[in-house]
DNA sequence: ACCGCATTCAACTCAGGGGTTGAACAAGTG
DNA sequence: CACTTGTTCAACCCCTGAGTTGAATGCGGT
């Protein structure tokens, strides 16, 4: 697991990480803050944030001794475009079946019809 | 690691799988045709396939003594749908940051006439 | 019935992830 | 300076994930 992708995609992975980044969407937090509805230790939530930081979900900045947490959404791009890419490649071949099958049909339907459709 | 999505995004943590997903979206394989490019067992191969099946990012049918894998490209969506949606409340949030500061731009050009509003 | 091919099951190793606790390190505040 | 608050580092457990090899299963072909 080295590339960033695989980064994000495994730092989404867990349920905590992927509540703390929608928490985030709406307000930068400290560590303790962020800590707080989760019944695991505080160090717990900070190692969590070290994996987003890593992925570049996520960055901090200081203030006095807090340290706020900020989402990054750019990274979110990242795998938006990986998955449409896909997506798209596997629906256009369905659409390119289904061509392919109303060809069949129109085969089937006009030409010889000394044999009922199957 | 239960619910659906974890089990997507971190099928998807791995460079291989997500590499088997790019493959399936051009072309159904079965597992040996899968294998070949990765130079690990084709076991091994069979156990990233299982885990993108219990993602639900694949389905396979019976073809003779083959099993072809044929990619399910609807299960992306609710990836997308998880990511667009943080991803726009966050721009959401950093657009009416931006308009706060302007807001204080106001304040600070045409000054106070009695306290501007919160 | 037997052979061969494609795939999976079983048992095992090894590294890394997520959790813990306890100590260390910053950075205000009395 | 001593104290408190917020955060991280270090060492450790336990379990899962990715890989292996070897044997079983499912299904044609002859």
């Amino acid at each position: 697991m080295d590339d960033q992708l695989s980064r994000v995609f495994s730092a989404l992975a867990d349920p905590i990480r992927r509540d703390m980044v929608a928490r985030l969407a709406d307000a930068d937090a400290g560590v303790n803050e962020l800590a707080e509805p989760y019944d695991v230790s505080v160090q717990a939530v900070s190692k969590h944030l070290k994996v987003l930081e890593e992925a570049g979900l996520v960055t901090r900045t200081r203030d006095a001794q807090r340290r706020p947490v900020h989402l990054e959404a750019e990274v979110f791009d990242l795998m938006t475009k990986w998955i449409e890419r896909y997506r798209r490649q596997a629906e256009e071949r369905y659409r390119r079946l289904d061509d392919v099958l109303a060809e069949m049909d129109t085969d089937t339907a006009a030409p010889d019809r000394q044999r009922g459709a199957s």
